[in-house]
DNA sequence: CCTAGATATTTTAAGCTTGAAATAATTCAG
DNA sequence: CTGAATTATTTCAAGCTTAAAATATCTAGG
């Protein structure tokens, strides 16, 4: 009987989280799809870009390559592509870190800061424009649920 | 006075939803990126396959290709790349549409909705493990404010 | 009828993304 | 000291993604 209980119960709560997913999901899609176009149309950048430099920008000293797929979730080898087109265009530089000639420590230049340090103050207002409807309250629980449960993910894994 | 005290407030709230932005991004990501090995592994599958496949699904009588790229939000040319290789594999067709011959309908074949119902089933409990820690009422809570969320942007957009 | 504009889709070029294989350098057991 | 395993990165092939240009078709105004 509780078995038989259970078993009517679950699905429920499988669709309920199901639904929470989806619009997780959805949500992102929509604010990434509005910033990409704006980072597009306003500085003539990607999202992927604006993300390295903005991991960048964080470590003045630098990143190494596993450093930064690591922090992005991304392979290894996506990394190497963007990279290379952000040094092509003088917003990061590669140098050899003494002692280990396997690491290259990226770092953005003078320019890339400079020019990610202006992106970052209008993507800013473009985000708080965007979430303007969630009240200070909201905003802070759910970005509390989200973190408690990205904690409980690096638990486990 | 009163626009020196908002001066000093508003980069706080800022912070506070760009602090939440980053982490509705940071979740949706890491579950993207553990459903995706799994789609990969389990059904040798993608996810933009799943969620082309998803969509189809739930209309038996077929989708535009416009209507696919709206609901997905993704761009038009995108759809019709994985369309080729889903029909390629048997699993969706292309359908001209009497009386406009611009159009054509795209729905699964049999096959295909064979293969997905059985991912779905798989998919949903992948779901339902990941968010086992929220509970019911946050659920439903952090549903219902991205719902409101997605809402509201419509009706401005 | 005819043609100008609108609509639906595909094609294209460039960039993003992954997972796996290749390269290169380091470390460490014997 | 040497070679096997490990670590850091790049290269590669295939697929995803976008925005813009190209095709093809349809609709309406004249």
């Amino acid at each position: 009987m509780v078995a038989a209980r259970h078993a009517t119960l679950a699905p429920q709560q499988g669709k309920e989280r199901l639904r929470l997913w989806v619009r997780i999901l959805r949500v992102s899609r929509l604010i990434e799809a509005e910033l990409r176009d704006k980072l597009k149309t306003e500085f003539d950048t990607t999202l992927p870009r604006f993300d390295v430099m903005a991991a960048l920008y964080r470590e003045p000293d630098g990143m190494l390559m596993s450093d930064l797929s690591r922090y992005l979730l991304v392979s290894n080898g996506n990394v190497t592509g963007i990279i290379d087109r952000l040094v092509a265009d003088g917003f990061v530089v590669r140098a050899l870190r003494e002692g280990d000639r396997r690491t290259s420590v990226v770092s953005l230049t003078k320019t890339g800061r400079t020019f990610f340090a202006k992106m970052a103050a209008v993507h800013e207002g473009w985000v708080n424009a965007r979430f303007a409807d969630i009240d200070e309250d909201e905003a802070r629980e759910l970005a509390s649920v989200l973190q408690s449960f990205r904690s409980n993910w690096e638990a486990e894994t």
